[in-house]
DNA sequence: TCAAAAGTGTTGCATATACACCCATGA
DNA sequence: TCATGGGTGTATATGCAACACTTTTGA
Protein backbone atom coordinates (compact mmCIF):
# COMPACT_ATOMS: atom_id res chain seq x y z
CA UNK A 1 0.00 0.00 0.00
CA UNK A 2 1.50 3.42 -1.57
CA UNK A 3 0.35 6.34 0.80
CA UNK A 4 3.40 8.15 -0.35
CA UNK A 5 1.38 10.56 -2.73
CA UNK A 6 -1.21 11.33 0.25
CA UNK A 7 0.27 11.55 3.23
CA UNK A 8 1.25 15.47 2.62
CA UNK A 9 -2.46 16.31 2.55
CA UNK A 10 -4.63 17.86 4.91
CA UNK A 11 -6.93 15.56 6.53
CA UNK A 12 -10.51 16.59 7.10
CA UNK A 13 -12.80 15.61 10.07
CA UNK A 14 -15.71 13.86 8.38
CA UNK A 15 -19.06 14.05 9.96
CA UNK A 16 -22.70 13.08 9.00
CA UNK A 17 -26.05 14.08 10.14
CA UNK A 18 -29.27 12.76 9.83
CA UNK A 19 -32.70 14.57 9.13
CA UNK A 20 -35.11 11.71 10.73
CA UNK A 21 -38.41 12.13 9.81
CA UNK A 22 -41.44 10.80 11.27
CA UNK A 23 -45.02 11.35 11.18
CA UNK A 24 -47.76 11.54 13.76
CA UNK A 25 -50.61 11.70 11.62
CA UNK A 26 -51.21 15.08 11.41
CA UNK A 27 -47.63 16.48 11.24
CA UNK A 28 -44.33 15.75 9.81
CA UNK A 29 -41.80 16.35 12.01
CA UNK A 30 -38.60 16.04 12.70
CA UNK A 31 -36.07 14.50 15.71
CA UNK A 32 -33.56 17.25 16.93
CA UNK A 33 -31.53 16.67 19.56
CA UNK A 34 -30.24 19.30 22.21
CA UNK A 35 -26.50 18.68 21.69
CA UNK A 36 -24.44 17.41 24.64
CA UNK A 37 -20.52 18.86 23.88
CA UNK A 38 -19.08 21.86 22.90
CA UNK A 39 -19.26 23.75 21.02
CA UNK A 40 -22.91 25.09 20.71
CA UNK A 41 -23.76 22.36 23.72
CA UNK A 42 -27.27 22.90 24.85
CA UNK A 43 -28.58 24.02 21.40
CA UNK A 44 -31.46 22.42 18.84
CA UNK A 45 -29.07 20.11 16.32
CA UNK A 46 -29.54 17.70 14.24
CA UNK A 47 -28.39 13.96 15.42
CA UNK A 48 -24.83 13.23 13.54
CA UNK A 49 -21.46 11.67 14.15
CA UNK A 50 -18.08 11.63 13.25
CA UNK A 51 -17.38 9.22 10.50
CA UNK A 52 -14.74 6.73 12.16
CA UNK A 53 -11.68 4.76 10.79
CA UNK A 54 -13.31 1.44 9.60
CA UNK A 55 -16.93 2.60 8.33
CA UNK A 56 -18.11 3.95 5.36
CA UNK A 57 -19.88 7.01 5.39
CA UNK A 58 -23.15 4.93 4.72
CA UNK A 59 -22.60 2.72 7.68
CA UNK A 60 -21.75 5.70 9.84
CA UNK A 61 -25.13 6.96 9.23
CA UNK A 62 -26.76 4.35 9.94
CA UNK A 63 -25.11 3.96 13.41
CA UNK A 64 -25.37 7.47 14.34
CA UNK A 65 -29.56 6.44 13.33
CA UNK A 66 -29.45 3.47 15.13
CA UNK A 67 -27.78 5.37 18.35
CA UNK A 68 -30.70 7.79 18.43
CA UNK A 69 -34.06 5.92 17.78
CA UNK A 70 -32.22 2.14 18.34
CA UNK A 71 -33.69 1.25 14.87
CA UNK A 72 -31.90 -0.77 11.93
CA UNK A 73 -32.91 -1.10 8.46
CA UNK A 74 -34.47 2.28 8.04
CA UNK A 75 -34.85 3.80 4.95
CA UNK A 76 -32.15 6.23 4.45
CA UNK A 77 -30.60 8.10 1.10
CA UNK A 78 -27.41 10.73 1.33
CA UNK A 79 -28.90 14.02 0.87
CA UNK A 80 -25.41 15.93 0.15
CA UNK A 81 -23.13 16.55 1.58
CA UNK A 82 -22.04 20.42 3.27
CA UNK A 83 -18.54 21.66 2.67
CA UNK A 84 -18.11 25.06 3.69
CA UNK A 85 -14.64 26.04 5.54
CA UNK A 86 -16.61 28.24 8.33
CA UNK A 87 -19.87 26.17 8.59
CA UNK A 88 -18.13 24.77 11.94
CA UNK A 89 -16.80 27.62 13.77
CA UNK A 90 -15.25 25.17 16.27
CA UNK A 91 -12.79 23.81 13.43
CA UNK A 92 -13.10 22.04 9.71
CA UNK A 93 -15.86 19.42 9.89
CA UNK A 94 -17.56 18.48 6.09
CA UNK A 95 -21.05 17.07 7.22
CA UNK A 96 -22.73 14.57 5.14
CA UNK A 97 -26.22 15.05 5.29
CA UNK A 98 -28.43 11.67 5.50
CA UNK A 99 -32.17 11.95 5.85
CA UNK A 100 -34.19 8.95 6.71
CA UNK A 101 -38.07 7.98 7.00
CA UNK A 102 -39.44 6.16 10.44
CA UNK A 103 -42.48 4.82 11.97
CA UNK A 104 -42.93 7.63 14.49
CA UNK A 105 -44.40 5.11 16.85
CA UNK A 106 -41.48 2.57 16.54
CA UNK A 107 -38.38 3.81 18.17
CA UNK A 108 -36.96 3.69 21.40
CA UNK A 109 -37.75 6.40 23.76
CA UNK A 110 -35.09 5.55 26.67
CA UNK A 111 -32.32 7.09 24.04
CA UNK A 112 -34.83 9.55 23.23
CA UNK A 113 -34.68 10.60 26.85
CA UNK A 114 -30.65 10.16 26.96
CA UNK A 115 -30.10 12.49 24.04
CA UNK A 116 -32.94 14.87 24.97
CA UNK A 117 -34.57 14.43 21.46
CA UNK A 118 -37.29 16.10 21.10
CA UNK A 119 -40.14 15.94 17.45
CA UNK A 120 -40.61 18.90 15.78
CA UNK A 121 -43.42 19.51 13.39
CA UNK A 122 -41.18 21.18 10.53
CA UNK A 123 -42.73 24.62 10.70
CA UNK A 124 -41.89 25.14 14.20
CA UNK A 125 -38.62 23.69 14.09
CA UNK A 126 -35.79 25.74 16.63
CA UNK A 127 -33.17 27.75 15.93
CA UNK A 128 -30.50 25.02 14.71
CA UNK A 129 -26.68 25.32 15.19
CA UNK A 130 -24.08 25.95 12.23
CA UNK A 131 -26.25 25.22 8.95
CA UNK A 132 -28.47 22.36 9.98
CA UNK A 133 -31.46 24.80 9.39
CA UNK A 134 -30.26 24.50 5.69
CA UNK A 135 -29.87 20.62 5.65
CA UNK A 136 -32.85 20.19 6.99
CA UNK A 137 -34.91 22.56 4.36
CA UNK A 138 -32.99 20.69 1.56
CA UNK A 139 -33.96 17.24 3.06
CA UNK A 140 -37.38 18.77 3.12
CA UNK A 141 -37.36 19.60 -0.93
CA UNK A 142 -35.74 16.37 -1.69
CA UNK A 143 -38.24 14.35 0.55
CA UNK A 144 -40.63 16.16 -2.04
CA UNK A 145 -39.46 15.33 -5.15
CA UNK A 146 -38.42 11.62 -4.24
CA UNK A 147 -42.35 11.46 -2.83
CA UNK A 148 -43.78 12.08 -6.26
CA UNK A 149 -41.62 9.40 -8.15
CA UNK A 150 -40.97 6.76 -5.82
CA UNK A 151 -43.35 4.93 -3.15
CA UNK A 152 -41.49 5.96 -0.05
CA UNK A 153 -43.94 7.82 1.71
CA UNK A 154 -45.23 4.34 2.99
CA UNK A 155 -41.80 4.33 5.28
CA UNK A 156 -43.35 7.08 7.62
CA UNK A 157 -46.60 4.88 8.08
CA UNK A 158 -47.63 1.90 10.77
CA UNK A 159 -47.39 -1.32 8.39
CA UNK A 160 -51.46 -1.28 8.70
CA UNK A 161 -52.83 2.44 7.65
CA UNK A 162 -56.14 4.09 6.21
CA UNK A 163 -56.50 5.80 3.50
CA UNK A 164 -57.28 9.15 4.82
CA UNK A 165 -53.98 8.80 7.02
CA UNK A 166 -52.15 8.05 4.26
CA UNK A 167 -53.28 10.94 2.45
CA UNK A 168 -52.79 13.21 5.46
CA UNK A 169 -49.69 12.16 5.47
CA UNK A 170 -49.08 13.61 1.57
CA UNK A 171 -50.99 16.64 2.51
CA UNK A 172 -48.51 16.75 4.96
CA UNK A 173 -45.38 16.59 2.53
CA UNK A 174 -46.62 18.86 -0.04
CA UNK A 175 -48.29 21.18 2.73
CA UNK A 176 -51.30 21.55 0.22
CA UNK A 177 -54.63 19.64 0.43
CA UNK A 178 -55.60 17.12 -2.40
CA UNK A 179 -58.81 15.91 -3.55
CA UNK A 180 -59.97 12.66 -1.77
CA UNK A 181 -60.96 10.95 -4.89
CA UNK A 182 -58.13 12.02 -7.04
CA UNK A 183 -55.93 11.13 -4.67
CA UNK A 184 -57.08 7.99 -4.63
CA UNK A 185 -56.87 7.17 -7.65
CA UNK A 186 -53.42 7.58 -8.08
CA UNK A 187 -51.89 6.06 -5.40
CA UNK A 188 -54.28 2.69 -6.29
CA UNK A 189 -52.50 3.04 -10.00
CA UNK A 190 -49.46 2.65 -8.22
CA UNK A 191 -50.18 -0.94 -7.60
CA UNK A 192 -48.67 -0.88 -4.08
CA UNK A 193 -51.96 -1.22 -1.82
CA UNK A 194 -53.25 -4.13 -0.17
CA UNK A 195 -56.77 -3.83 0.78
CA UNK A 196 -57.39 -5.65 4.46
CA UNK A 197 -60.54 -6.73 5.87
CA UNK A 198 -60.12 -4.92 8.61
CA UNK A 199 -61.64 -1.66 9.89
CA UNK A 200 -60.09 1.34 12.27
CA UNK A 201 -62.41 1.64 14.73
CA UNK A 202 -62.59 4.63 17.24
CA UNK A 203 -61.44 7.62 14.85
CA UNK A 204 -64.60 7.62 13.00
CA UNK A 205 -67.90 6.24 12.91
CA UNK A 206 -68.10 4.47 9.85
CA UNK A 207 -64.48 3.21 10.30
CA UNK A 208 -61.69 3.23 7.31
CA UNK A 209 -60.38 0.26 5.67
CA UNK A 210 -56.83 -0.89 6.72
CA UNK A 211 -54.22 -1.06 3.93
CA UNK A 212 -50.84 -2.07 3.87
CA UNK A 213 -47.73 -1.02 1.73
CA UNK A 214 -46.70 -4.13 -0.96
CA UNK A 215 -44.20 -3.50 -3.29
CA UNK A 216 -44.15 -6.53 -5.28
CA UNK A 217 -46.50 -5.19 -8.20
CA UNK A 218 -45.57 -1.71 -7.90
CA UNK A 219 -45.59 0.08 -11.16
CA UNK A 220 -42.72 0.87 -12.48
CA UNK A 221 -44.20 2.90 -15.41
CA UNK A 222 -44.11 5.77 -12.66
CA UNK A 223 -40.46 5.32 -11.56
CA UNK A 224 -39.06 4.86 -15.45
CA UNK A 225 -37.07 6.79 -17.49
CA UNK A 226 -38.32 10.68 -16.89
CA UNK A 227 -37.50 11.92 -20.29
CA UNK A 228 -37.50 15.34 -21.84
CA UNK A 229 -40.47 14.92 -24.68
CA UNK B 1 -12.21 28.54 19.32
CA UNK B 2 -12.33 25.28 21.53
CA UNK B 3 -11.81 22.15 19.42
CA UNK B 4 -11.40 19.95 22.66
CA UNK B 5 -14.22 18.20 21.74
CA UNK B 6 -13.17 17.40 18.33
CA UNK B 7 -9.27 17.00 18.42
CA UNK B 8 -9.27 12.97 18.93
CA UNK B 9 -11.38 12.28 16.22
CA UNK B 10 -10.32 10.33 13.15
CA UNK B 11 -9.74 12.91 9.82
CA UNK B 12 -9.77 11.96 6.36
CA UNK B 13 -8.66 12.70 3.49
CA UNK B 14 -11.31 14.43 1.18
CA UNK B 15 -11.08 14.80 -2.43
CA UNK B 16 -13.63 16.41 -5.38
CA UNK B 17 -13.84 14.51 -8.42
CA UNK B 18 -15.27 16.02 -11.36
CA UNK B 19 -17.32 14.83 -14.12
CA UNK B 20 -16.81 16.99 -17.05
CA UNK B 21 -19.42 16.70 -19.87
CA UNK B 22 -19.04 18.02 -23.33
CA UNK B 23 -20.99 17.76 -26.70
CA UNK B 24 -19.40 17.46 -30.01
CA UNK B 25 -22.60 17.84 -32.13
CA UNK B 26 -22.97 14.03 -32.07
CA UNK B 27 -21.84 12.43 -29.17
CA UNK B 28 -22.19 13.39 -25.44
CA UNK B 29 -18.51 12.82 -23.76
CA UNK B 30 -16.38 12.70 -20.59
CA UNK B 31 -13.49 14.64 -20.43
CA UNK B 32 -11.14 12.07 -18.43
CA UNK B 33 -7.12 12.01 -17.63
CA UNK B 34 -4.51 9.77 -17.22
CA UNK B 35 -3.11 9.77 -13.48
CA UNK B 36 0.25 11.54 -13.12
CA UNK B 37 0.70 9.97 -9.65
CA UNK B 38 0.45 6.55 -7.54
CA UNK B 39 -1.52 4.82 -6.51
CA UNK B 40 -2.57 3.64 -10.51
CA UNK B 41 -1.31 6.13 -12.25
CA UNK B 42 -1.12 5.71 -16.05
CA UNK B 43 -4.73 4.46 -15.75
CA UNK B 44 -7.46 6.51 -17.02
CA UNK B 45 -9.75 8.92 -14.12
CA UNK B 46 -12.07 11.30 -13.65
CA UNK B 47 -10.13 15.15 -12.75
CA UNK B 48 -9.99 15.23 -9.37
CA UNK B 49 -8.04 16.95 -6.64
CA UNK B 50 -7.97 16.96 -2.62
CA UNK B 51 -9.75 19.50 -0.43
CA UNK B 52 -7.54 22.12 1.02
CA UNK B 53 -7.65 23.76 4.21
CA UNK B 54 -9.02 27.01 2.64
CA UNK B 55 -11.31 26.09 0.60
CA UNK B 56 -14.91 24.74 0.57
CA UNK B 57 -15.68 21.85 -1.49
CA UNK B 58 -17.26 23.68 -4.14
CA UNK B 59 -14.38 25.83 -4.40
CA UNK B 60 -12.22 22.58 -4.39
CA UNK B 61 -14.59 21.39 -7.48
CA UNK B 62 -14.07 24.89 -9.16
CA UNK B 63 -10.10 24.95 -8.69
CA UNK B 64 -9.67 21.16 -9.76
CA UNK B 65 -11.71 22.28 -12.86
CA UNK B 66 -10.23 24.88 -13.78
CA UNK B 67 -6.87 23.41 -13.66
CA UNK B 68 -7.64 21.04 -16.31
CA UNK B 69 -9.64 23.26 -18.63
CA UNK B 70 -8.77 26.66 -18.24
CA UNK B 71 -12.54 27.89 -17.30
CA UNK B 72 -14.13 29.47 -14.55
CA UNK B 73 -17.70 30.25 -13.85
CA UNK B 74 -18.81 27.04 -14.94
CA UNK B 75 -22.31 25.08 -14.79
CA UNK B 76 -21.59 22.92 -11.68
CA UNK B 77 -23.49 20.85 -9.23
CA UNK B 78 -22.40 18.44 -6.52
CA UNK B 79 -23.82 14.95 -7.40
CA UNK B 80 -22.79 13.13 -4.19
CA UNK B 81 -20.69 11.86 -1.66
CA UNK B 82 -18.82 8.45 -2.32
CA UNK B 83 -17.11 7.45 1.26
CA UNK B 84 -16.82 3.35 1.23
CA UNK B 85 -13.86 2.26 3.51
CA UNK B 86 -12.38 0.72 0.15
CA UNK B 87 -12.99 2.66 -2.60
CA UNK B 88 -9.26 3.33 -2.86
CA UNK B 89 -6.85 0.55 -2.68
CA UNK B 90 -4.03 3.50 -1.28
CA UNK B 91 -6.31 5.19 1.65
CA UNK B 92 -9.03 6.27 3.22
CA UNK B 93 -10.17 8.99 0.85
CA UNK B 94 -13.64 10.19 0.11
CA UNK B 95 -14.91 12.14 -2.80
CA UNK B 96 -17.04 14.59 -3.21
CA UNK B 97 -18.41 14.24 -6.77
CA UNK B 98 -19.31 17.07 -8.90
CA UNK B 99 -20.31 17.01 -12.74
CA UNK B 100 -19.78 19.91 -14.95
CA UNK B 101 -21.25 21.04 -17.99
CA UNK B 102 -19.04 22.85 -20.83
CA UNK B 103 -18.80 24.12 -24.55
CA UNK B 104 -16.49 21.41 -26.03
CA UNK B 105 -14.72 23.91 -28.06
CA UNK B 106 -13.86 26.75 -25.57
CA UNK B 107 -11.26 24.95 -23.37
CA UNK B 108 -7.79 24.89 -22.94
CA UNK B 109 -5.88 22.70 -25.15
CA UNK B 110 -2.37 23.50 -23.85
CA UNK B 111 -3.79 22.22 -20.22
CA UNK B 112 -5.34 19.39 -21.38
CA UNK B 113 -1.36 18.16 -23.18
CA UNK B 114 -0.57 18.76 -19.69
CA UNK B 115 -2.68 16.19 -18.15
CA UNK B 116 -2.85 14.21 -21.20
CA UNK B 117 -6.65 14.75 -20.77
CA UNK B 118 -9.04 13.15 -23.69
CA UNK B 119 -12.66 12.89 -24.37
CA UNK B 120 -14.70 9.85 -24.34
CA UNK B 121 -18.20 9.28 -25.86
CA UNK B 122 -19.89 7.52 -22.64
CA UNK B 123 -20.39 4.59 -24.50
CA UNK B 124 -17.26 4.17 -24.73
CA UNK B 125 -15.36 4.75 -21.52
CA UNK B 126 -12.10 3.07 -20.82
CA UNK B 127 -11.26 1.41 -17.22
CA UNK B 128 -11.35 4.00 -14.98
CA UNK B 129 -9.72 3.24 -11.34
CA UNK B 130 -11.38 2.98 -8.41
CA UNK B 131 -15.30 3.66 -8.31
CA UNK B 132 -14.77 6.65 -11.00
CA UNK B 133 -16.93 4.47 -13.44
CA UNK B 134 -19.65 4.51 -11.00
CA UNK B 135 -19.56 8.16 -10.43
CA UNK B 136 -19.37 8.27 -14.07
CA UNK B 137 -22.13 6.57 -14.60
CA UNK B 138 -24.35 8.03 -11.87
CA UNK B 139 -23.38 11.71 -13.18
CA UNK B 140 -25.10 10.63 -16.20
CA UNK B 141 -28.68 9.86 -14.71
CA UNK B 142 -28.35 12.55 -12.44
CA UNK B 143 -27.89 14.50 -15.90
CA UNK B 144 -31.01 12.73 -17.18
CA UNK B 145 -33.09 13.87 -14.49
CA UNK B 146 -32.06 17.53 -14.30
CA UNK B 147 -32.39 17.93 -18.03
CA UNK B 148 -35.77 17.04 -18.00
CA UNK B 149 -37.18 19.57 -15.17
CA UNK B 150 -34.49 22.74 -15.82
CA UNK B 151 -32.99 24.28 -19.13
CA UNK B 152 -29.80 23.80 -18.33
CA UNK B 153 -28.77 21.21 -21.98
CA UNK B 154 -27.59 24.78 -23.18
CA UNK B 155 -24.07 24.93 -21.10
CA UNK B 156 -22.70 22.04 -23.34
CA UNK B 157 -23.71 23.86 -26.57
CA UNK B 158 -22.07 26.92 -28.39
CA UNK B 159 -24.10 30.53 -27.35
CA UNK B 160 -25.34 30.12 -30.92
CA UNK B 161 -26.68 26.65 -31.86
CA UNK B 162 -29.23 25.44 -34.25
CA UNK B 163 -32.56 23.44 -33.23
CA UNK B 164 -30.99 20.29 -34.93
CA UNK B 165 -28.51 20.82 -33.28
CA UNK B 166 -29.61 21.63 -29.83
CA UNK B 167 -32.02 18.66 -30.55
CA UNK B 168 -29.23 16.43 -31.45
CA UNK B 169 -27.78 17.64 -28.02
CA UNK B 170 -31.30 16.03 -26.00
CA UNK B 171 -31.16 12.29 -28.09
CA UNK B 172 -27.54 12.16 -26.92
CA UNK B 173 -28.40 12.69 -23.52
CA UNK B 174 -31.14 10.15 -23.32
CA UNK B 175 -29.79 7.63 -26.12
CA UNK B 176 -33.00 7.83 -27.87
CA UNK B 177 -34.74 9.46 -30.76
CA UNK B 178 -36.99 12.83 -30.37
CA UNK B 179 -39.99 13.42 -32.93
CA UNK B 180 -39.10 16.59 -33.95
CA UNK B 181 -41.57 18.46 -33.89
CA UNK B 182 -43.07 17.90 -30.77
CA UNK B 183 -39.44 18.46 -29.32
CA UNK B 184 -39.40 21.68 -30.60
CA UNK B 185 -43.15 22.84 -29.21
CA UNK B 186 -42.01 21.69 -25.75
CA UNK B 187 -38.18 23.45 -26.16
CA UNK B 188 -40.30 26.57 -27.71
CA UNK B 189 -42.67 26.20 -24.39
CA UNK B 190 -40.15 26.92 -21.67
CA UNK B 191 -39.40 30.33 -23.84
CA UNK B 192 -35.77 30.13 -23.77
CA UNK B 193 -35.17 29.99 -26.92
CA UNK B 194 -34.62 33.63 -29.08
CA UNK B 195 -34.61 33.30 -33.18
CA UNK B 196 -31.81 34.82 -34.62
CA UNK B 197 -31.79 36.65 -37.96
CA UNK B 198 -28.86 34.35 -39.14
CA UNK B 199 -28.15 30.78 -40.75
CA UNK B 200 -26.04 28.33 -40.16
CA UNK B 201 -24.42 27.44 -43.53
CA UNK B 202 -22.89 24.73 -45.04
CA UNK B 203 -24.07 21.91 -42.87
CA UNK B 204 -27.07 21.78 -45.03
CA UNK B 205 -28.51 23.09 -48.24
CA UNK B 206 -31.42 25.12 -46.87
CA UNK B 207 -29.30 26.25 -43.43
CA UNK B 208 -30.89 26.36 -40.26
CA UNK B 209 -31.38 29.51 -38.68
CA UNK B 210 -29.29 30.02 -34.97
CA UNK B 211 -30.76 30.51 -31.59
CA UNK B 212 -29.38 31.44 -28.58
CA UNK B 213 -30.05 30.21 -25.04
CA UNK B 214 -32.40 33.31 -23.33
CA UNK B 215 -34.03 32.29 -19.89
CA UNK B 216 -35.07 35.65 -18.78
CA UNK B 217 -38.74 34.37 -19.66
CA UNK B 218 -37.94 31.09 -18.42
CA UNK B 219 -41.19 29.63 -18.18
CA UNK B 220 -40.97 28.23 -14.31
CA UNK B 221 -44.29 26.52 -14.26
CA UNK B 222 -42.06 23.65 -15.33
CA UNK B 223 -39.97 24.08 -12.65
CA UNK B 224 -42.04 24.97 -10.28
CA UNK B 225 -43.26 22.19 -7.42
CA UNK B 226 -43.70 18.55 -8.52
CA UNK B 227 -46.28 17.30 -6.61
CA UNK B 228 -47.74 14.07 -6.45
CA UNK B 229 -51.31 14.55 -7.25
C1' DT C 1 -34.22 18.52 -61.20
C1' DC C 2 -33.18 16.14 -57.44
C1' DA C 3 -31.36 14.96 -53.06
C1' DA C 4 -30.98 16.25 -48.27
C1' DA C 5 -32.06 18.55 -44.31
C1' DA C 6 -35.23 22.27 -42.22
C1' DG C 7 -39.49 23.72 -41.01
C1' DT C 8 -44.34 23.49 -39.70
C1' DG C 9 -50.05 21.78 -37.60
C1' DT C 10 -53.63 18.66 -36.62
C1' DT C 11 -55.85 14.85 -34.59
C1' DG C 12 -56.64 11.11 -31.39
C1' DC C 13 -55.60 9.41 -27.02
C1' DA C 14 -54.40 9.30 -22.28
C1' DT C 15 -53.95 11.48 -18.15
C1' DA C 16 -55.24 15.08 -14.83
C1' DT C 17 -58.67 17.88 -12.84
C1' DA C 18 -62.95 19.24 -11.05
C1' DC C 19 -66.82 18.10 -8.82
C1' DA C 20 -71.41 15.81 -5.51
C1' DC C 21 -73.78 12.28 -3.61
C1' DC C 22 -74.55 8.04 -0.75
C1' DC C 23 -72.95 5.02 3.18
C1' DA C 24 -72.13 3.31 7.77
C1' DT C 25 -72.18 4.09 12.36
C1' DG C 26 -72.10 5.89 17.28
C1' DA C 27 -74.04 9.19 19.98
C1' DT D 1 -82.24 10.82 13.56
C1' DC D 2 -78.49 13.18 12.77
C1' DA D 3 -73.81 14.48 12.55
C1' DT D 4 -69.35 12.87 11.14
C1' DG D 5 -66.06 11.11 8.35
C1' DG D 6 -65.52 7.27 4.59
C1' DG D 7 -66.16 5.82 0.18
C1' DT D 8 -66.98 6.07 -4.85
C1' DG D 9 -67.70 7.68 -10.50
C1' DT D 10 -68.21 10.81 -14.32
C1' DA D 11 -67.57 14.66 -17.37
C1' DT D 12 -64.34 18.01 -18.98
C1' DA D 13 -59.96 19.94 -19.98
C1' DT D 14 -55.34 19.59 -20.74
C1' DG D 15 -51.13 17.83 -22.24
C1' DC D 16 -48.78 14.15 -24.82
C1' DA D 17 -47.88 11.22 -28.82
C1' DA D 18 -48.34 10.09 -33.46
C1' DC D 19 -48.01 11.44 -37.88
C1' DA D 20 -46.71 13.76 -43.58
C1' DC D 21 -46.01 17.22 -46.50
C1' DT D 22 -43.74 21.62 -48.12
C1' DT D 23 -39.56 24.58 -48.42
C1' DT D 24 -34.93 25.80 -49.54
C1' DT D 25 -30.89 25.41 -51.97
C1' DG D 26 -26.36 23.41 -53.57
C1' DA D 27 -24.80 20.06 -56.58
Amino acid sequence: MDLSSYHNHYRILVAVDCIIFGFDGTQLKALLIKRGFEPEKGKWSLMGGFVREDEGTDEAANRVLHQLTGMKGIYMEQLCAFGDVDRDPAGRVISIAYFALINITDYNKQLQLEHEAKWFPLSESPELIFDHQKLLLKAQERLREKVACDPIGFELLPPKFTLPRLQSLYEAIYEMPFDRRNFIKKMRSLGVLNKLNEKERGSSRKGAYYYEFNNQHYNHVYKSIKKFV
